[in-house]
Order: structure tokens, then C-alpha cells, then sequence
DNA sequence: AAATTAAGTCAACAACACTGACATAATCTT
DNA sequence: AAGATTATGTCAGTGTTGTTGACTTAATTT
């Protein structure tokens, strides 16, 4: 557990010289931590987590969307999906809607309490940003869209592409 | 569960018209999901999580924590810190040595193997990061870093800055 | 000597992810 | 028309990571 005749162990700090890009891979992890803390405090009170948030977001996004097409975006299997589906369901957040040309597919759509409840939790997450970017020049925004599209994998850009501007 | 009468639903898609940035809220979900998925591949063989991936790098990037320190940094409860450091400390990966001024306190320090591990679970984050940054001008570089520092919480910029350069 | 602090531990619990198996209804293929 | 495939839903069991609250031990501070 602890000893006083101190093990073999590593003193020196791990900097840029042994990896690359450490600066990023910290502020990237401290400021994602802090952008979900804000939405994670006004779910807690409707006894929501984040896994609702992100189907939420999706589904107001992109109205219409399939239980399938959400497990793509999500990463997440059906079984993880479905708890919470059900539960927005049940508060009437969400709603399923037989697809009208495939009959087998559920369409899903937001209600005007699910809409509501979206735009409340991307309230914050958008003031962080505008606050963010006011520290900028104004063409720097083109570099942050171009930097993060560019993290992620070119296999899932389809997935952002899809959503309406 | 479904209905041939559809219920009153939303259609329209939630969109820059109705709350701002949404662009970048999602670009940051995306590029975060897949930022962590490379690191999460190589814990998965080891049995361990994500958890133990933010311990074993913060460990290495200020060898010499103590427990409240790293509390403090992720945000988490000591009971949920103590089993993942704990399996940290009985496979090798990390040592806790006796604070030296005040006894009650425990460093922690990376292994030789907790060094390596951490270096490993660096170079995907470190590759996925430089190839994003090659798409844009050098200059551009200070444009992320001051980006994602503007997205943390200004209360702890403390904790930013006090990792060595 | 008493109070406070740092760390560790116990028990119980909850959210959210997983796997595997199976059911239903609708559509597509032959 | 029969059979295969697809979209969704559901059941049972499991694991990781987080939570709270209460308590202990040892060391330091007052």
C-alpha cells in the first residue's frame, strides 16, 4: 500500500517531448467535462441523464428519424437505446410514428414539450460557445468547425452532413 | 406506441434559426465520441475503462498528486476514484508513496508499465489530433488551443495551467 | 487535549452501457 | 405463395462507473 522505502516509480511528468499534442488532449477532455456539466444539472431534476439529452437532441434535429438511424448516431446498441427511448416516450417528449412507406419502421418526433425541453438544455451549451468564440476573430470560426469535422472519423461525416443546416 | 391518427407532433427540424451554434454542439459531440474511442479499444483487452485512462494520465502528467488533487481534477467521488486506483495500484500501474511533508497525504506516481500504458493510450489522440491540425495553416493551432480553454470554466484554468509544459 | 484533515473502507444504489436470445410484423425474394 | 430478411421490441443477466452516507485510522493543526 504505502512504503517508506519508496518502489521503483516515475518522477518526471509526461510533456510534449514523449507524446504530441498532450496541450489539446487536456483541454479537449476539460472542456468537453465542462460543456455536458451544464445540460447534466437541468436533467437531474426531471430525473433525465445524459443518454436522454442525446437522443433529444437527435430526434429534434433531425424530426422523422428511425430507431435505427439513431442507434448509427448514438454508437449505442437496442437495448441501451430502448430504456430510454421508453421513458421519453412515456413523459411525452417523443412520439412514434408507424413510417408511412415501411410500416415495420417507427418514425420519431419530438412533441412541443420535447422541443421545449431541447432548445433548454442547448440554451447553455450555446452561450459557452458564443462566449468562447468572442475571444476570437470572427473568420476563427471556420478553423473550429474545420478542426473538429477533421476529428472526426471520415466514415461518420455522412452522419453530419445529414442534418439540416 | 404507434398510432394511425398521428398525435400532435413537431416536423420541422430544430435549427440555427432557433438556438445558435447547434453546428458546433454537434461537431463537439461527434469529435469527442470518436476521440475516445480509439483509447477505449486498446482498455478494452486489459479490462479497464475510461476511468482508469483519466487516472493513469493525469498520474503521468503530474507525477507526485495526491488523492484530492485528482479528485478535484475529475470531478468525481472518492469511493468511485478508490476502485479504479486501486486495481491501478495491484496491477502495477501506479504507486502511492507517503507524502514526505504531510504523512497523512499519498502520492501517486506512474510505474515504468503505467508510463508505457499511458504513452500508448496517448498516440492515437495524439495522431487523431495532429491530422486534424495538418488540414489547417500553423498559425491556426493558437485558435483551438485558446477555443477549447475558452470553453472551460474559468475557475479552473488553475487546474490547466499547473500541468507541467 | 481537542479539532480538523487526508485517505481508506463498507454498504447500498442508480444510470447506462453490454450480450444473447427470442417474438412480432412487414417487406422482399424466389 | 412460401421463405428469408428486416425493423423493432422485449426478456434476462451482467459490468463499469458513477452516486450517497457513515465510519475508521493516522497525522497534523489549533
Amino acid at each position: 500500500m504505502k512504503s517508506y522505502t519508496p518502489d521503483r516509480h516515475i518522477e518526471t511528468a509526461l510533456t510534449e517531448k514523449d507524446a504530441k499534442e498532450l496541450d489539446i488532449i487536456e483541454l479537449f477532455f476539460f472542456a468537453y467535462r465542462d460543456f455536458t456539466a451544464d445540460p447534466d444539472m437541468i436533467l437531474e431534476k426531471l430525473e433525465f441523464g445524459r443518454a436522454h439529452h442525446r437522443v433529444l437532441y437527435f430526434v429534434n434535429r433531425k424530426p422523422g428519424m428511425t430507431v435505427a438511424e439513431l442507434l448509427e448516431v448514438l454508437k449505442i446498441t437496442k437495448q441501451s437505446l430502448a430504456r430510454v427511448l421508453k421513458q421519453l416516450i412515456d413523459t411525452d417528449h417523443i412520439v412514434q410514428i408507424q413510417g408511412p412507406r415501411d410500416r415495420r419502421q417507427r418514425e420519431l418526433y419530438p412533441t412541443r414539450q420535447g422541443r421545449r425541453l431541447a432548445l433548454e438544455l442547448a440554451a447553455p451549451q450555446s452561450r459557452r460557445i458564443a462566449n468562447a468564440l468572442e475571444q476570437l476573430d470572427l473568420s476563427d470560426r471556420t478553423v473550429i468547425e474545420r478542426f473538429l469535422r477533421a476529428m472526426v472519423n471520415p466514415a461518420q461525416w455522412q452522419q453530419i452532413d445529414s442534418l439540416p443546416k
